[in-house]
DNA sequence: AATCTCACG
DNA sequence: ACGTACGTGAGATTA
């Protein structure tokens, strides 16, 4: 998470020379507070941390280092209007329940370099706030420093990551103290080596890096004889105004970031801010007087407010302008109620109840300011963007979070993963705000943060639009299609029963069977458990034993094609002439996309009855299709990934791939490869990407187990690191318990445990096929967002509408075509950059069939 | 609800 | 000696 720690004395200090005077109603001075107050609330919106804590100085009654006693108290004395100011900014803090931290004999500096070592190692990113430069040397990739500068009576702030801090000073933050000791620091009391300003020892410091450096042979360095005589004399005083300049870090205190976490409710300062004169801030930050509501933290369930009236809803709106997140879930399957959660409570709107108030409301809390966690962000997106409304700012999602987590769950659904991550069975926006801590660290725990961050989140609001804008389809020709299949149908189911003798079910398993192995006496061959075989497979063995076999293939393939793609395809056409599909983002176990409702991944093309159907995917009006694949990209990331070194050449040559394999394997020259080779070389090439075995070879290709051996073992010498990485995988899975893809997905795989041994062999050839089909699916998903930002920054009207695996279908008016064909080639070919290059072909057309 | 079959990458 | 390629979704029949 990330917490802001912010310098009490320092902020006060600046707010109070920067602000003209302000006083209570009873004359205290306040002017320090309410500039405290703006800076901390305008840092919360800006920041969103989750956790917020105050430093403040306190001095001891006696100083522990008593060395330095002279240093300090040299500081200027704090006027009286400001040291008044202080305690009472510290009741403030307490009653908005903002963690103070204070400890006798201690600086806020070294209570904020505490702090931060414990962010840094604990995970957590931290951000402090402070008026002086002192932090900055506690500046690493997590921890930053947001600098408060007063200009022309208004406070800014500036933001120092490491690079900015390098870019401004030249070293690195840590050696800002080395720089100290060299030249001193007046405001602290650090006196430096005499005769040694900031010129000398940027010089020298931007020159040996550290001090160490330069006292470990002052004689042997390349400067001035007369700095050196001042360096060595001042050795003393160096190395104590390093010790002075060094911000303690291990201070004993027992802090936890947890203990920080910020509510985001004012309520409890309203009678304060009131006695403060602060009026114009309680308005501006809707606190009003708190409910007496008596402490409820021992009941599991928060307690549920319905937002009735538009006070309410202005008050949950100012609130939501500081809360780091919020988690939000649609009621009834739509907009018109929202169940809203901040960890406190649960809130009910209504758009029955709210009205105009309600819909500005919603403007507010869909913009990308307001951080959202949801449980299925993209169908909530789907919702929205019916309504217009932005989709901005959905910082997570549960149940896409807990699919990285175990992709091989039957779902998932709140309940379910509450009971599995939380062990208790909570509901709604409640469990989404319980879940997100717990997910997030275990995804952080399994490297999949950035897959969520970068991937899967971003993909919700492609995805949605996708769904949205749909697939046009030609109704007419698709109802033509399906006549014209009935009259087939037809005949062939009459020839079918001729030959039969009698009439039955042809689309019946069981009666088929009893028709060609008992009444025709057929051959029969595999069993199921229910009885014959009479799958493709088993038919394609009897060609040629009986005219009916034809029959029945050609009416598997007319009963097909009509009942789930000309009628189930007119069934689903939407009132404005598109199909929409939805995409499952949480169903496969490699990662894939599935579509459904209907199925628009599996539309047929292999047979040319069944090509015709992509005639009736058209473009509408005025636009066309740009449709890009990519080529042979699961072998090229099996070159990749192998790293063999003869696949990945044959790839860097431009060959045919399966010419190449077939030429390796039947050892013939590239040239004289026959069609029957390459066609052969072609499964292998597809088996091994599937974890092949040779029977199952050897019946894909029609040739003896023994001869499919051969071809295997030859391929495998070969492609010897195809070898290599086949064992390589196995093991590595079977010692980890899982496997990943190069984008760091993952897939448990406790069937390589199984004492089973089919299971455990199931196990092996996922374990090869997993990293394969994984990474390729994760290449798409990132090029589908950044084809879709792309034409999105380039002003162009393009859409994405279909998604096949390893091909993208965009629709766009006729004039951007080849612009958008650029856009998915370059997009989708530079994804990433592997030791083999990703192909793309992509083609323009009226229809799917024309632009394949 | 389970089974079989077949459409796709 | 085991059973037989990875990942999906849908329609029809049957139990």
């Amino acid at each position: 998470m990330k917490l802001m720690i912010l310098d009490g004395n320092s902020i006060v200090n600046r707010t109070f020379y920067g602000i003209r005077m302000l006083t209570a109603p009873d004359g205290t001075p306040t002017n320090g507070i309410y500039g405290f107050l703006t800076i901390l609330r305008k840092l919360l919106e800006e920041e969103r941390p989750q956790a917020v804590c105050v430093a403040f100085d306190l001095k001891a009654p006696t100083f522990r280092h008593v060395q330095y006693e002279n240093y300090k108290a040299q500081r200027k004395a704090m006027p009286e209007e400001l040291a008044i100011q202080i305690p009472i900014l510290k009741d403030v803090l307490d009653t908005l329940n903002i963690k103070r931290l204070e400890l006798p004999g201690y600086e806020a500096d070294d209570l904020i370099g505490t702090v931060g070592r414990i962010c840094g190692e604990q995970g957590h990113e931290c951000v402090i706030v402070t008026g002086d430069k002192d932090s900055f040397q506690l500046i690493t990739q997590t921890t930053h420093v947001r600098h408060i500068k007063s200009r022309m009576g208004k406070t800014e702030t500036t933001e120092y990551t490491p690079e900015v801090f390098f870019e401004e000073y030249g070293f690195e933050p840590k050696r800002i103290v080395d720089l100290k000791a060299l030249m001193g620091d007046s405001s602290d009391n650090i006196p430096g080596v005499k005769g040694v300003g900031e010129k000398t020892a940027l010089e020298l410091i931007r020159a040996y890096g550290t001090l160490e450096n330069i006292y470990a042979d002052v004689g042997a360095l390349d400067i001035k004889d007369s700095v050196k005589t001042k360096l060595i004399e001042g050795a003393a005083d160096a190395q104590m105004s390093y010790s002075l300049a060094t911000i303690e870090q291990s201070v004993p205190i027992s802090f936890t970031p947890e203990s920080c976490i910020f509510t985001g409710d004012y309520s409890g300062g309203y009678a304060l801010f009131r006695k403060l004169g602060f009026n114009s801030l309680i308005e501006k930050w809707g606190i009003t007087e708190r409910e007496d509501s008596g402490s409820s933290s021992d009941s599991p369930l928060l307690p549920t407010v319905e937002i009735s009236g538009g006070a309410e809803l202005k008050e949950l709106l100012t609130k939501l302008q500081v809360l780091p997140y919020v988690a939000v879930l649609p009621l009834d399957g739509g907009l018109d109620a929202l169940e809203l959660c901040d960890g406190k409570k649960v809130y009910i709107l209504r758009w029955a109840n709210l009205g105009e108030n309600y819909n500005s409301f919603l403007k507010e809390l869909f913009s990308q300011h307001v951080h959202k966690l949801s449980h299925n962000n993209k169908d909530f997106m789907g919702l929205l963007m019916s309504e217009n409304l932005d989709c901005g700012g959905f910082i997570f999602d549960t149940a896409l979070c807990a699919y990285l987590l175990d992709p091989t769950e039957s779902g998932y659904e709140l309940s379910r993963i509450s009971a599995k991550y939380l062990g208790e069975a909570k509901l709604g926006t409640e469990a989404i705000f319980s879940l997100y801590p717990a997910l997030k660290k275990r995804l952080q725990d399994e490297g999949m943060t950035e897959l969520l961050e970068k991937i899967e989140l971003p993909l919700c609001e492609v995805i949605s639009h996708m769904e949205q804008k749909g697939f046009a389809v030609d109704r007419q020709a698709l109802s033509d299609y399906g006549k014209q299949l009935s009259v087939g149908i037809d005949a062939v189911q009459k020839d079918i029963w001729a030959l039969a003798g009698e009439e039955f079910n042809i689309s019946s398993p069981k009666q088929l069977g009893e028709i060609l192995f008992e009444k025709l006496m057929l051959p029969s061959g595999k069993k199921t458990k229910t009885g014959w075989s009479t799958n493709a497979d088993v038919l394609d063995s009897l060609r040629g034993k009986h005219e009916i076999i034809d029959k029945i293939t050609d009416y598997r393939q007319l009963t097909k094609l009509k009942s789930t793609y000309a009628d189930g395809l007119i069934k689903v056409i939407g009132k404005d002439g598109r199909i929409h599909t939805s995409f499952q983002m949480t169903v496969t176990a490699t990662g894939r996309l599935s579509s459904t409702e209907p199925n628009l991944q599996n539309i047929p093309v292999r047979t040319k009855l069944g090509a015709e159907l992509r005639k009736m995917f058209v473009a509408s009006r005025g636009n066309v299709l740009v449709d890009a694949d990519y080529s042979q990209i699961e072998l090229r990331l099996l070159a990749h990934i192998s790293h063999d070194e003869t696949m990945i050449n044959a790839f860097l040559s431009g060959e045919d791939i399966h010419s190449v394999t077939a030429s390796q394997v039947f050892g013939v020259p590239l040239k004289e490869v026959t069609k029957l080779q390459r066609s052969r070389a072609k499964a292998v090439n597809f088996g091994i990407v599937y974890g092949i075995s040779a029977f199952s070879l050897s019946q894909d290709i029609g040739v003896f187990q023994s001869e499919a051996k051969t071809y295997i073992e030859t391929y495998l010498q070969k492609y010897s690191g195809v070898r290599e990485y086949m064992d390589n995988i196995k093991k590595k899975a079977k010692e980890d318990g899982y496997v990943t893809t190069l984008f760091g997905r993952r897939r448990p795989l406790p069937e390589l445990k199984s004492a089973n041994f089919n299971l455990r062999s199931f196990g092996e050839r996922v374990a090869l096929n997993t990293p394969i089909q994984g990474t390729a699916a994760d290449i798409i998903k990132l090029a589908m967002v950044n084809v879709h930002r792309r034409m999105e920054a380039e002003g162009l009207q393009g859409k994405l509408i279909l998604q096949i695996h390893d091909e993208l279908i965009v629709e766009c008016p006729e004039g951007e075509a080849e612009a958008v064909k650029k856009i998915l080639v370059e997009e989708m070919e530079n994804v990433v950059s592997y030791s083999v290059p990703l192909d793309v072909d992509a083609n323009i057309g009226k229809s799917w069939s024309e632009a394949k």
